[in-house]
DNA sequence: GAGACATCACAACTATCGGTTGTGTCGTTA
DNA sequence: TAACGACACAACCGATAGTTGTGATGTCTC
């Protein structure tokens, strides 16, 4: 056997936590025997003690603290691959757009508010691979903006606008609106704009689309899309640059760059984020969240808001 | 077998990668027919079907489409737990102070600059426990601010100072202060600074202490320490609270706070953190760190600074 | 459409493994 | 010093997981 035994690891840490072996054994309806063959067993895997046998019990040596919390870890891995398939109540397997966004971190809330839904979060390319994935099975549900001119969803495929995602100016501190606390997206007429990451096509675009010719703006999405960190770095030196950014998006940035979150208002740009599922599908776990998401729940509240004309 | 068979697992994503049985049976070293018993086990334990077999090979089903990231980070966690306690090269048992402080930043960098270095993070309670751990060798080196007065290392255990963090000012966007780039400390006296975390006799008090002693400050340390949300909320929303936080810790706060990072200078408060480790420690990947840090290395290189006189 | 060729599955066999029971060794405790 | 409690070792035995040999089934080519 190449690789480590997960019964052994398991026995392992029943030891560990108990102290003796036997109790081990009793917890997990073997003989202390067995537990000594466990553990001897995996020590030799390792190729270190990782108890030290006394008259009292058995206590970790350092290499067992050490390989302790990894011996957790190991274990919480396989809860997650068995729950990730496991017939009948297997986790719910939702796609988000991508893991530091918006509905990343509705996602996020989702699981506060339901800690016994287990969730198995994914990541697919682009809306049409979505869009197939829940035809197919492949996922339960995803959370994506697929509400842009020209796209059917096909049979059985079915939506809800979940939350809507609003809209901000992200700066450095040189920026002419740095000091700024709102601003309407009129103000920012003839200033740059700056979106490399945006891919022609994508619904995205479409919305960026549609927000710049609403207001008369210009978007830039020039130059390689490099991720953000190259994005936040330009934005941090330029007195000029600014991009837009979801109010729920997690960004990280060096402490030294000190952007600015700047809101917009009258009207509030915000994105409207959907929930896609199919109607055949009868995972319990789906209705709850959809319950959670319901419709109107996460509607922004901001008096005057603005979404392309084409979102109901 | 309750559990599930890691050697199966192994198997199941080199016959996925591979997409046929005969492949992974020539990368195992084991005869097809061994692949198809071993995932035929698996798919029992797990309940399902994780591959539909053709005539041209074998491909993921749904289930095992899912199933496959899940296996992937099973392996990898298996990985890291045997790296953890491979006897001569296992991973740097390496004690930081928080995951998010600029220690953990610096072992970042460290690990960037040396991908080859397995590194094994951990966090002990407080500074007493790491230098004990160091000198029965249970961790192999610790970053802590251990210069501090009266303490006294065991023998064996050595420090260098490993690298200086500035020490910035955290504020709400309302604050007196926010819109200043920078401040000198001398320009804080009156001002209210709140740091709930910090514990009396820990060598980070000793240090606040020290530098609002040093400069006539006030430091509030009133209040349970809910964590760093609370008072990232309370300075959020409060025009004269502010408080320190070093320049590489990372801070996480809802989008609708709009902090301020605000320097300080001449002088600079800079917090000096150690790597600790024991001289008779013969691990390899100690050096390479040790070398990584070097005396001055990371020294801060403001003009001005300023530390306790304790510190070297 | 027939045969060659590929795939994976099933069957029989066997060595090893992993559990049990019974016993041994060793340090602690009364 | 004897009783006790801890874990280890030995013998045994059924289950397991590998091997080789063969079969079923689908695809590709002519």
């Amino acid at each position: 056997m190449l690789g480590v035994d997960l019964d052994a690891v398991r026995t392992f840490v029943a030891a560990a936590d108990a102290g003796r072996f036997q109790d081990a054994a009793a917890e997990l309806s073997i003989t202390q025997q067995a537990v000594s063959k466990r553990v001897a067993g995996l020590e030799k895997a390792l190729g270190v003690r990782l108890f030290t046998r006394t008259a009292r019990g058995a206590e970790l040596t350092i290499d067992g603290l050490a390989f302790l919390p990894h011996a957790r870890d190991l274990l919480r891995a396989e809860g997650r691959a068995v729950a990730s398939v496991r017939p009948g109540r297997r986790a719910l397997r939702v796609d988000v757009i991508g893991r530091r966004l918006g509905p990343a971190a509705v996602l996020r809330d989702f699981h506060r508010a339901h800690p016994e839904v287990e969730i198995d979060v994914v990541t697919l390319v682009d809306a049409d691979a979505a869009v197939d994935a829940i035809r197919s099975g492949t996922i339960d549900a995803s959370f994506r903006a697929v509400t842009m001119p020209g796209r059917r969803l096909p049979d059985g495929v079915a939506a809800i606008r979940a939350f809507d995602e609003a809209v901000q100016l992200l700066t450095g501190p040189a920026h002419t609106l740095a000091a700024a606390r709102a601003v309407t997206p009129a103000e920012l007429v003839g200033h740059r704009i700056w979106m490399p990451g945006l891919v022609p096509g994508t619904e995205s675009a479409a919305y960026y689309d549609a927000l710049a010719a609403a207001f008369g703006l210009t978007i830039e999405i020039t130059g390689p899309d490099f991720g953000a960190e190259p994005l936040l770095d330009a934005l941090a030196g330029s007195g000029s640059l600014a991009t837009f950014v979801g109010d729920r998006t997690r960004l990280v940035w060096p402490a030294d760059h000190d952007l600015r979150r700047i809101a917009l208002r009258d009207p509030e740009p915000v994105y409207a984020h959907s929930l896609l599922w199919h109607r055949d599908n009868p995972h319990p776990a789906l209705t709850v969240l959809r319950d959670h998401l319901g419709p109107g729940r996460f509607a922004h509240s901001a008096a005057e808001t603005w979404t392309p004309a084409w979102v109901q």
